[in-house]
DNA sequence: GTCATAGGTTCAGTGAATGAACTTACTGAG
DNA sequence: CTCAGTAAGTTCATTCACTGAACCTATGAC
């Protein structure tokens, strides 16, 4: 029960409860982004997935699954849902300012993964301004500081397998920007 | 099924398997690290923790769950587990270098964490040579670069509320180093 | 009217987490 | 020698969350 000499993350708790006792900041993040495909879906979204229907193809996520984590993200101020048009009415999921936030965590969880023996090489990722390879949690060893995420360019690595059926996929193996908004028309 | 253009950490994966068809970095991290409970395992093991009872007592953890997380940190690479007694045969759970890589992750997150509203001043990073707080991913901004681990400093914050019964929340009462042991002795 | 699409909800089955009780192997006190 | 205590587990019934499939709703195209 006692959680970095606090409470919380326990007591059968999955999503958002508990607050009023979080003390330790790592155990409150992980309320919020702790549990399966949380992360995941934030990852998609900082490549600039937007729409419901690209998470689901993308991730291969059950469709339950994928509405419970997009309300918990958005009630968790991650995700912001707006309305891109009105008939038939459609919404998208776009990061927030907080959301956005979680960039060093996923950069740093995915520079940590490559190093697990046996990955294959990866996704890689350069300051768009200057070409330099993004250090182990998004900053530039040229211009110094964190990149903003709009000026981090993402380049497919070898050995991707896109799945022709997935929209997404096709859509992220050109060089492009995070957040810059992936575009699904139908083929 | 389609995983950052490849698959895994899908159909029903919970531990490592699905490995062979893996190649985004953090789809793989997740895999190892993902689960319930694991990052705070493993943030323990940062602040110096190592014995099976000591996790038990400070994170609340079901006795199953921990035995299951310590085994597969282990056969992860991430944790190793070696004899510090004979008689009786005791053993502890030491972070290899391999997991002293998540220190960066859990930064990261715990900086997150920190900004979520509501959010009470949390345990604070320093880096023990120059005295400078750490910033968002573990740096010093007046030596530059990435402290090494054994040169941050943890400084209790306010609003702690140590369980006597505890005796690795007391001991974290304390500043100390990552990584320093929790000795803990019979009270 | 019929079909297709986006964005969901509902539901039964399964697998993992939980908490309590039990086990093993030893130590130290009386 | 016996008894209590400790560290590190295992076992087990219950509960809970994840899964996959099916269904629902609103709309536009043909």
């Amino acid at each position: 029960m006692n959680l970095c000499l606090e409470r919380g993350y326990s007591e059968g708790m999955a999503l958002g409860k508990d607050y009023a006792t979080q003390e330790c900041s790592i155990a409150r993040a992980l309320e919020i982004v702790g549990e399966r495909w949380t992360l995941l879906v934030v990852r998609d979204a900082l490549y600039g997935v937007r729409r419901y229907n690209d998470f689901l193809v993308h991730l291969g996520i059950p469709r339950a699954v994928l509405a419970a984590r997009l309300q918990a993200l958005t009630a968790a101020g991650v995700l912001e849902k707006r309305r891109y048009q009105e008939s038939p009415p459609r919404d998208e999921y776009v990061l927030t300012e907080h959301g956005r936030g979680l960039w060093s965590v996923l950069r740093s969880l995915g520079a940590w993964g490559r190093t697990i023996p046996g990955t294959l090489p990866p996704r890689e990722f350069r300051h768009a301004l200057c070409g330099t390879p993004l250090g182990v949690v998004g900053e530039c060893a040229t211009c110094g500081g964190l990149v903003p995420l709009e000026e981090v360019e993402m380049l497919p690595g070898a050995g991707l397998d896109p799945d022709p059926a997935d929209p997404v996929s096709r859509a992220l193996l050109e060089p492009r920007r995070l957040l810059q908004p992936v575009v699904t028309e139908p083929v």
